[in-house]
DNA sequence: CGCTCAGTTGACGAATTTCAAAGATGGTGG
DNA sequence: CCACCATCTTTGAAATTCGTCAACTGAGCG
């Protein structure tokens, strides 16, 4: 059961059927908006009591300080499920852009708020999904904290490539990256300057290969991982969806 | 309705009601545990599949790199709810040390499941919980990605008193603090040194004082918003707990 | 062809960490 | 009550990392 009606050319992958597919089990005809890349779905202080399930494309949420100096908050990939605002906390804390073209579906709490055991499910699924990007907040957090320019930029690596690999995105170690180094820099807190200096570090180092400006390949995971100051597994198992073992 | 058998000795305050008294109102009895300052009740990557409704007392939720250093990921005060993992996602992404002695409630999801109108309402509530808690966390990341040490510091205080004076526990500007310097820093990603010295100069400065360990002042309120880069009504807003108007 | 925007590289300076050492403070046991 | 201990705060000086500024390159696009 992978696909419903009009969503056969979606590139629902084996992790996205978790929440995503029984979502739209559920919910048979959803509402699939689509956005270009760089367009702003949600503005930070904006009204807003919905959550967001993307189906296809990266997304970032952002926040920014008067002087605007932007930050990157998280990225949702494919599958990925996020909060934007409750009834009781009606206010976007965030701004959602799309890095890359994107088709998501906008999620109302009542939708999921029914009593049948498929909504009970759904409801658990949803928590997971909190709880997974809590964990990545958290440890986007801890290396913005402590850790050099090097551990942020080779834990952001390790962090997509262990999520994309999941919904089956990365092909010989590389996956295309739909961010500037700009952009990049807003994510790991970091100067576009240093970002590039990091990178090329890297590359001159034969850690990653960066042959386009849109793909990256990681040619030593372990070094990364030391640089990093984490376990590949440890990775998997904090970010990763995953029913008790 | 404020109290409940022998929870009368609780400091409840308006703000806690809403969610906090919302659950005791549907689980009468609940289970209270305790813990004494310093005590670690869940490590770091352990299995944990339960929420937490702090009753009395400050609480950190904080992560570690493999060389020691540690970030503070937020801080939950009395009345507040944190998901720490969920069926789906059972491991717990931080570790969670209480600052103060401090009194909570351990919540299964099984208890909030249900299909009772109450439910719904509990749900909607704890929605709004977890909005809040990314918004805290999305501004705390914001500003050690980009940000200066003052920055931080004023922010985290200011972060502090609004959440504080909600729960009735501000008095003349002044609020007990019951972290030392080292997790202060471990708090805003600064040096425990730094901390200090930004303090002290905030203390000459007339902006704060600091008669004891374990009490500050915010006396210019408006300076610590310039430093900070917010405004105090818009803090307020987006940290605090609201209906749509 | 010229425009803009993203990436690259170097030099410099500022902010923060680290190291070190000297007070405070608070708790404990004699 | 005092002495001692550990922990926290404070201050100075040196070292380091990273941001800013600036200039140049290259690719895409009209």
């Amino acid at each position: 059961m992978r696909h419903h009606g009009n969503l056969s050319n979606l590139p629902i992958e084996a992790a996205v059927r978790t929440l995503a597919e029984t979502y739209l089990h559920s919910h048979p005809n959803p509402v699939i908006a689509t956005a270009l890349k760089g367009e702003t779905l949600v503005q930070e202080d904006d009204f807003a009591d919905h959550s967001m399930l993307l189906l296809e494309g990266w997304v970032a949420f952002s926040k920014m300080l008067p002087d605007g100096e932007t930050q990157i908050i998280d990225v949702m990939l494919p599958g990925d499920f996020a909060l934007i605002g409750a009834v009781y906390a009606p206010v976007a804390a965030c701004s959602v852009e799309a890095l890359s073209d994107a088709r998501y579906i906008t999620i109302r709490r009542a939708q999921m708020n029914g009593n049948e055991p498929e909504m009970g499910n759904l409801r658990e699924l949803t928590a997971g999904e909190i709880v997974r990007t809590q964990a990545r907040t958290a440890e986007l957090l801890l290396r913005l904290g402590h850790g050099s320019a090097a551990s942020r930029i080779a834990y952001a690596l390790l962090e997509f490539y262990v999520r994309l690999e999941k919904i089956g995105m990365i092909k010989n170690n590389s996956f295309t990256f739909p961010m500037t180094q700009r952009k990049f820099g807003d994510f790991t807190g970091l100067s576009n300057v240093h970002v590039c200096r990091t990178l090329r570090r890297f590359e001159r180092e034969g850690i990653i290969s960066h042959p386009s400006t849109t793909e990256i390949a990681l040619k030593k995971l372990d070094v990364l991982c030391d640089i990093a100051g984490i376990d590949l597994d440890t990775l998997r198992h904090a970010l990763l969806l995953h029913r008790v073992s």
